[in-house]
DNA sequence: AGAAAAGCC
């Protein structure tokens, strides 16, 4: 035939998918069902070949087909493929869209794009008018984004009255998940339809070890553990390259220098020319390492050797490296769970869950049959690990996604559809902090300025400074502050204890020449001292400085300049005057978005957090106030750090005038009260109520004086978090592992 | 006296 000699291989390749073969019976599901929810396993073509197939089937006829990724990589690299395999020009018919990167155009009506970017684009268009299918894919990750989402759509969608609001026809909505969600999400959206699709994938035999048990929750002994384990499979395996999963950075690169030092190897740090060594080609793999060594873990290793890689989490979903048919799981992550007792967020060391694990095993199995080496008991395994990985949503601070909600008219934040409701105390601290913001009335409706504050990309806090900077006039010094402070962390601090030095050291010239001792005029230095540069790359490589942070922190700044613009058009955007030095200026806008973070000095070197949990913390060293014993007596601050101690970072020294005024707003409201007002349905007694206590309240107005007092009380009692206490265990049992 | 996971608008 004449026809298949067009085909590109490509094409071939596409109707050998598992998914192939269900082709009309799947775009029959979705002409029968507004919902529709299809499994399939990694490897089952689904991400690729539905909208293809929906799109031949004249679902494009009078909208778009959005497809949603939880990762901006993925994103575009589907898209690619898709592109290749339509044979169309990349933002033509097939088109992306991620952060910082359009490529869609008129034409486009197959659109991947970030599940983070489409919850911008429904607050901007609540019906979703444009689209006429709405596929949201790796749903079972459940990242934050898509878990709203998947509520929005419930809310708007499942409810006949609402859902041709704003439309001229329905939309088709598809849930892509692996299989362990697949009733959980059809229960959730009306008991719809599932749709399996079997994948292609090869056995993975799974085996338990001895080292970590129940009692070793808290050891560090897994990184010795991992390297034994991975020892005895390059000396007893066949051939095969082995992925071994931990937690962090420092960790990895002990792992594998004790990995260097016991097998007859190749370390890439040393000695990547010489491929005559027959052994281990070890190589480190972690997110924020330089992209050009990242990108040696996908080469194949030379001939005769097998290739190692250490890798964090990043390995599970992000990345996938070739030829790995070797597996050796530590059982653990390193996670940021937000505390709502102490009020912050705490990176912290736990066990995977049940479906993690298999999912770290499932590794192996990509292109044949692999191990899956486990490191801890069948025990560890039974009682330690949770079946699920707690999603996202419950263990995250909500302020901003509260804000979206009740942006888009969702009052009732608290009953909201969610497919896994968080703790109701996690709600009421988000709505707390957005009226203190100014974000929410004490009716818990939006403001005008919360409608300003939700059109940015930022954590309301940081928002609120920028908005408050922009209505005086001096934008320019808190758009890079704000930019600097939403990307990774910039300053680079290498394992080696000169290099160490040398790095410090700059970084404290860095704060130096601010002439301040500010941490966050040292970020607006580093950011304007880079930028003027001739060569900003070599700049950064002479300051220890992350250059491609910086750079996104570049273009995370232009970004807010642009909204910040359009924003100022209106007629009503606030304007004020200031009369004072510029210094002042600078850090009284910082005091607006940051007087939920003040610290006081207590005794010494010891600081106490003023947001009414008393938290006793310490001045992080890394902080150009680190070693200040000036009188420094009050300071506010951007995050917390539980390791050895709780430090506070980027740290800003401060008046009291100027957070005086704003303090008592931390004390003033209940949060109950945010909440029970903002339920669609109050009854008459519960406003009753709140009107008296409402009037109490402005009687006995509570006074500075009254709110420090009992703080101090509460100094005395506690609050040392658990993961500290966890920490200084952890880090006893290493030196003692260590004197052995 | 001492330190950082992944991802997204």
């Amino acid at each position: 035939m004449s026809k298949s000699a067009k085909w590109s291989p490509k094409e071939n390749e596409s109707k050998r998918l598992p998914i192939y073969q269900h082709k009309s019976k799947l775009i029959q599901a979705v002409k029968d069902s507004s919902f529709l929810v299809v499994t399939g396993e990694t490897g089952s073509g689904k991400t690729t070949q539905l909208p293809q197939y929906l799109r031949e089937a004249g679902f494009c006829k009078d909208g778009k087909i959005g497809i949603t990724q939880p990762r901006r990589v993925a994103a575009i690299t589907v898209a690619q493929r898709v592109a290749q395999e339509m044979q169309c020009t990349l933002g033509k018919e097939v088109g992306y869209q991620v952060r910082f990167d359009d490529c869609t155009s008129q034409d486009t009506v197959v659109k991947y794009m970030t599940d983070g970017c489409l919850l911008r684009e429904v607050l901007a268009d609540p019906a979703l008018s444009q689209y006429s299918v709405i596929i949201l894919d790796e749903v079972h990750e459940r990242s934050l984004n898509t878990d709203i989402l998947l509520g929005l759509i419930k809310k708007v969608f499942t409810n006949p009255a609402k859902a041709t609001k704003g439309r001229s026809f329905p939309l088709k909505v598809v849930v892509m998940s692996a299989t362990l969600e697949a009733d959980k999400l059809s229960a959730f959206l009306s008991n719809c339809p599932v749709f399996a699709i079997p994948g292609r994938t090869f056995p993975v035999t799974c085996t338990f070890g001895s080292a970590v048990g129940p009692k070793d929750l808290e050891s560090t002994g897994y990184v010795k553990e991992v390297v034994k384990v991975a020892l005895d499979i390059h000396t007893s395996e066949m051939a095969g390259d082995i992925l071994v999963f931990l937690t962090g950075q420092s960790e990895i690169e002990h792992a594998c220098d004790m990995l260097f030092e016991k097998a007859e190897c190749i370390d890439y740090r040393y000695d990547v020319t010489d491929q005559s060594v027959d052994g281990l080609l070890i190589l480190p793999l972690y997110g924020s390492m330089p992209t050009d060594q990242q990108r040696q873990i996908f080469q194949p290793p030379p001939p005769g050797i097998r290739k190692c890689v250490v890798a964090t989490n990043i390995a599970a979903t992000s990345l996938t490296i070739d030829g790995i048919k070797y597996i050796v799981d530590s059982g653990f992550v390193k996670q940021l769970n937000h505390n709502s007792r102490v009020g912050m967020d705490i990176l912290e060391v736990v066990p995977i869950s049940k479906s993690e694990a298999q999912q770290r095993a499932g590794r192996a199995g990509r292109t044949s049959a692999g191990k899956c080496f486990r490191i801890y008991t069948k025990e560890f395994w039974e009682t330690c690990m949770p079946e699920y990985t707690i999603p996202e949503i419950q263990r995250t601070s909500l302020t901003a996604v509260i804000l979206t909600l009740k942006c888009l008219g969702i009052h009732d934040v608290i009953r909201f559809p969610y497919l896994d409701c968080p703790e109701e105390r996690f709600i009421l601290e988000a709505l707390k902090q957005l009226y203190q913001f100014d974000a929410i009335d004490r009716r818990g409706n939006v403001t005008k300025l919360g409608e300003l504050m939700v059109e940015f990309p930022l954590h309301p806090g940081l928002t609120r400074a920028l908005l408050k900077a922009a209505s005086l006039g001096c934008q320019d010094l808190l758009l890079p502050v704000a930019a600097m402070l939403s990307v990774e962390n910039i300053f680079i601090r290498p394992g080696h204890p000169d290099k160490q030095k040398e790095a410090d050291k700059k970084h404290r010239a860095l704060a130096a020449k601010t002439g301040s001792m500010n941490d966050f005029a040292t970020l607006l230095n580093v950011f304007q001292s880079c930028k003027s540069s001739d060569r900003p790359s070599a700049w950064c490589k002479e300051n220890w400085i992350h250059w491609r942070a910086l750079k996104s922190a570049f273009s995370v700044e232009t970004q807010l300049r642009d909204i910040l613009h359009r924003l100022q058009q209106k007629k009503d955007f606030p304007v004020e005057t200031f009369d004072g030095n510029k210094s002042e200026l600078f850090r009284r806008c910082l005091c607006t978005g940051y007087f939920t973070n003040v610290a006081r000095r207590s005794i010494g070197k010891v600081f106490c957090t003023m947001d009414g949990h008393g938290s006793m913390v310490h001045i992080h060293p890394s902080s150009s106030l680190f070693d200040q014993e000036a009188e420094l007596n009050w300071v506010i601050f951007h995050d917390v750090l539980a390791t050895s101690r709780v430090y506070i970072r980027t740290v800003c020294p401060i008046r009291y005038e100027w957070v005086k005024d704003l303090l008592p707003k931390l004390h003033e409201v209940d949060a109950y009260e945010l909440s029970s007002v903002a339920r669609e349905e109050v009854t008459a007694e519960e406003m009753t109520k709140w009107e008296s206590r409402e009037a109490a309240k402005r009687q006995s107005e509570v006074s500075n004086e009254d709110a420090m007092k009992k703080l101090e009380k509460r100094n005395n009692e506690t609050t040392v978090s658990d993961a500290r206490a966890r920490y200084l265990q952890r880090k006893q049992q290493r030196q003692q592992s260590k004197a052995l």
